[in-house]
DNA sequence: TAAATAATTGAATATCATTCAATCCTATGA
DNA sequence: TCATAGGATTGAATGATATTCAATTATTTA
């Protein structure tokens, strides 16, 4: 596999680190200061990692959509179950149980409009899915905290 | 300020890079190749920067929800413009322009219900927005692809 | 108020990112 | 097929940085 994809892969998720001694200068505290603050943020489980952003469009994943989805009703007392088994695929940004007419809401990236028709019918359309809705972005404005 | 506060504020966006030595070893690349290639990653804009993932429970924003905007006709010429400004505001993880029943979805992470309210009041009810519906996430299962 | 615990900090060290020059690969066209 | 040019890989050297440690100061708790 190309280095460029095993590094995307990698860094989506993690395998990066606060740049304390720019912050040292930005905040004009001394750089130890910081590092101990910071240490102490990722042991009470406040920080829970440090990764890249990436324009998606720019490594394959081009296309974005927000699937909303109702359970059938043996689904409802335990939502956490599907929900996790979406959270393992990489194509999924985000997974919430959500009040009101759906009980799920994903964010799901893919390279293409027939990506994410495949991905649907294997990996969404499941027993226990009754219905879906997806809200396709034809922009994004922001993603993550970044403006884009 | 605190100086932990200052800290979240400042990883929330940006201020990390990412791990090469520790990259090198896993990937079993030299590390000089793996800077090369992320630097390329970089200035091919693939790479939009480097950010700490944070449990938003643990910093003050315990409340989620996703937020389906219509809007007013005199709107939709210009949709962009609205979502540039609902970019600008902190509490705002995401802004999507998308296709469906809505115009709009945002992301909004505030302290409590209560903080949510003010935020709905003060930002989202403007001009141009006919119909707010709100989803509040009850649980996260995964988040800017790391799963909680 | 005293004692214990947490937070801050400078100096020293260990680790790491980055630069540079040499080499290797790959695509292109004659 | 071969020559060439641009890109990619790499090791050695360097500069910058994270991290550790011990001392000091501040804060919390009883």
């Amino acid at each position: 596999m190309h280095i460029r994809q095993k590094l995307v892969e990698q860094l989506r998720t993690g395998n990066c680190t606060p740049r304390i001694a720019l912050l040292a200068r930005k905040l004009k505290e001394p750089s130890t200061t910081l590092h101990y603050n910071i240490k102490k943020l990722e042991r009470e489980g406040a920080i829970l990692g440090y990764k890249a952003v990436f324009d998606h469009r720019k490594i394959g994943g081009g296309f974005t959509a927000f699937v909303l989805l109702t359970l059938s009703p043996d689904e409802y007392g335990d939502p956490e179950r599907l929900a996790n088994e979406f959270a393992k695929h990489p194509q999924i940004e985000s997974v919430d149980i959500i009040t009101g007419d759906w009980e799920l809401i994903l964010k799901v990236r893919t390279k293409d409009q027939d990506d994410y028709f495949e991905f649907v019918k294997k990996v969404i359309s499941k027993k226990g899915v009754t219905k879906i809705k997806t809200l396709t972005s034809l922009r994004q404005m922001k993603s993550e905290f970044v403006e884009l």
